[in-house]
DNA sequence: TAAAATAGAGTACACGTGTACACTGAAACT
DNA sequence: AGTTTCAGTGTACACGTGTACTCTATTTTA
């Protein structure tokens, strides 16, 4: 029952993962990859891909999950990082800004199939912002006491203006994802004084 | 000197470009076209596709050029509605929510080549998403009195905010777009409050 | 009016693609 | 020990692609 199998076949399914995520670039896109390039790159035969998914839209879904988990392994950094004091918004930037150094072709993967061409990708990808959104909601509501809709409406802005950040920083040097940085924080802090002015009204909308 | 083959040119080259922004969907993007499908499309041999653009690249670039004229024609549309009186965060917000509506595909356009796999396409887009940016940027400091580098950190975070508004509105019904709009509304008048709030310091960061 | 230019069509080719199919050898089961 | 399962291979095929090349018909120029 130790399953010699299993584990090799798991192997190679790691394999044709990594494969995938290590082809894309700035100039590479997941919907421009072949099966075959793929398969190459694991060192496997076109054929065999077939035996780990039906399909390059499965192992993209795949990667699209892997991306979640890896931003929720950064939000629980950021978290362990804001419990040891400091600014929450500047710390929260420069832990996103960490991300997208070290994980930049993961995040073009976000960013692209975000509004790319299959619908199930899109979606994919939109449930993974929201969690990420609503772990930063319930956060705002509980540190700031603010008003649940409010705290929904910065939770979201703020997400929208950091990934953005992100997506300018990519294709960067040092110096100017500094600068990005610190336009990116002083921006949250207008969406966070502006949220706590209007959390004492009653706001309407919330979708 | 009518020039009656020179009219003709013109005329095809028309009906490419035509024939490539009315392919764009929801489930194609402009570089999953292939060259041959849109001669086809407009009517043409492939091999005369050359005749007007030396590959699909050079012709994109063209179709990302008139989906800048395209936005700021908008804008103008929109200051004249401001000029007569009225929210200016509504009146922008409902005016873009009216382009996404009916160039729902010039959008997707510029959404997607922005974080696109090529370099030239990438800037061609973040220039017009610029031009967006710095009239709106004027407008702040002139209408509000706003400290220049915090009207642009406001124009900045405000353009992103309602783009991705409009990414979110895409493929959706008439209601939702709705929630959606008042949303954003909302979103942007925190950040106009923030910015006001902040624009009696001095703020040091300028991108 | 004769000559040159050129928009467009048609043919042809090499190439990369997804995948159907038959096969192999080793692991897993009975 | 004998049988079944199955990850991975190799071959083969039809298809869509970009584009080089030649030819044609018509406008433009000289």
């Amino acid at each position: 029952m130790s399953g010699i199998r299993a584990q090799q076949k798991e192997k190679t399914r790691r394999q044709l993962i990594d494969a995938a995520l290590g082809q894309l670039s700035s100039e590479r896109s997941f919907s421009s990859l072949s099966l075959r390039e793929v398969a190459k790159e694991a060192g496997l035969a076109p054929t065999s891909f077939y035996r780990h998914f039906s399909d390059m839209d499965e192992l993209g879904l795949t990667l699209v999950d892997e991306a979640g988990l890896t931003l929720r392994q950064l939000m629980r950094q950021a978290r362990q990082r804001i419990e040891k004091g400091g600014s929450v918004i500047q710390i929260s930037v420069v832990t996103f800004m960490e991300f997208i150094e070290s994980n930049g072709n993961i995040f073009r993967l976000l960013l692209r199939e975000r509004s790319g061409t299959s619908a199930a990708f899109r979606a994919a990808v939109n449930r993974e912002v929201r969690y990420f959104t609503l772990e930063l909601c319930d956060y705002l509501q509980q540190a700031n006491k603010l008003n649940a809709d409010v705290a929904f409406l910065q939770a979201d802005a703020a997400v929208t203006i950091v990934f953005s950040a992100g997506s300018d920083a990519l294709d960067v040097d040092k110096d100017d994802r500094q600068q990005i940085s610190m336009r990116t924080i002083q921006q949250l802090r207008f969406i966070a004084r502006g949220a706590a002015e209007f959390s004492h009204r009653v706001v309407k909308v919330r979708t």
